[in-house]
DNA sequence: GGGTTTAAAGCAATTATTTTGCGTTAGGAG
DNA sequence: CTCCTAACGCAAAATAATTGCTTTAAACCC
């Protein structure tokens, strides 16, 4: 097992993950799937293949590691004026991403992955997006009534399950249903 | 894309695809994930990797096929007598399957496939269980109010996703929360 | 700051896997 | 029974993965 993250944080080691990721993400727009290799990404990123073999192990770890990066949130998620606005905005963003060819194969890099310490980085991301959804409805004094791990199992829970297994078969006004079950319960 | 299934269907394409079926089945529990190579597969079921190759493509995608036909229902689920019962004995079932190591491996197997037929053969077989539950119901007299995919999207949801992302936070206390929620929504 | 230590990267040789062209075999159709 | 063809076997060639050793550059310690 590889550790990945945060070797040496400032200085080569950490401008190499980057030319790799980067690499990773040009060629993803470049090339078909099937011949997406580590030399080549290696070549375009300026490494040589074994630096990536022994940093990542094989091109699937990479590529989880490169998904689970795309999953992260980048910037602070939009306040709509309410919980259900703000879990809208948020989950239907991830949506929107998801059903999409290039997210439909992040989705499958990332849950095709058995790392469980990437997944659970991955879990707690959400956790904490819905956490500050939570907060911010508190602060305006919302009455919510439903905790964290219920709002990701009836909302990220049916989401993910149909963008895996029956993408076509998502869309806003299903998503709206969800979060207003998911408010509703308990 | 090669179609893999039912090429031929009495015959030596049958007897290979069992073949290699098999021994795919019996090195998950003999060797480490990745030292399971293609090489490794044919040898052991008898065939030359070029056939292994040209049928299946590659092993990220024979591997999503052998774990595809894992989460095919083999019998006929048991009849418990009550619909709560029919869905707690079924998922608790595939539940118990998946938090295991070698669960999760088939599940992330199957997960990371982009192959859509695939995927939507798995939704599929889901669909024709919780179907089936449902006519039992509907036999016995059970008012039921509530429709194939809401119950899919209420219970084999969450516990897919938590399965994937955070298998350690199973129970069977927590999915038969999942299930009483799913029956009382709508 | 300058010297020391040590992960991590580069390089190159070795090994393993993947691809491919072509001959062969065995189901399926007439 | 014979022909036709998809699928398999074989072997050579191309490509990718592994590994031992060397070199580089962060990090650490005076």
């Amino acid at each position: 097992m590889r550790t990945t993250t945060a070797v040496r944080p400032g200085g080569r080691s950490a401008r190499v993950q980057q030319a790799v990721h980067d690499a990773v993400r040009q060629l993803a727009d470049e090339v078909e799937r099937d011949q997406l290799t580590i030399p080549l990404i290696a070549e375009r990123a300026g490494v040589t293949p074994s630096t990536v073999y022994r940093r990542w192990g094989s091109l699937k770890e990479l590529m989880a590691h490169v998904a689970a990066e795309r999953l992260k949130p980048e910037a602070e998620p939009q306040d709509t004026g309410s919980l259900a606005g703000d879990l809208l905005a948020w989950a239907g963003e991830f949506m929107e991403d998801m059903v999409s060819l290039p997210g439909q194969q992040v989705l499958a890099d990332a849950l095709g992955s058995t790392d469980a310490a990437l997944k659970g980085r991955c879990r707690q991301w959400q956790c904490d997006q819905v956490s500050l959804f939570l907060a911010r409805a508190h602060a305006r004094g919302e009455i919510v009534s439903c905790d964290i791990d219920t709002l990701l199992d009836l909302i990220m829970g049916p989401l993910t399950y149909r963008l895996s297994y029956a993408p076509d078969t998502v869309s806003e006004s299903w998503l709206r249903r969800c979060i207003a079950r998911a408010l509703g319960s308990m």
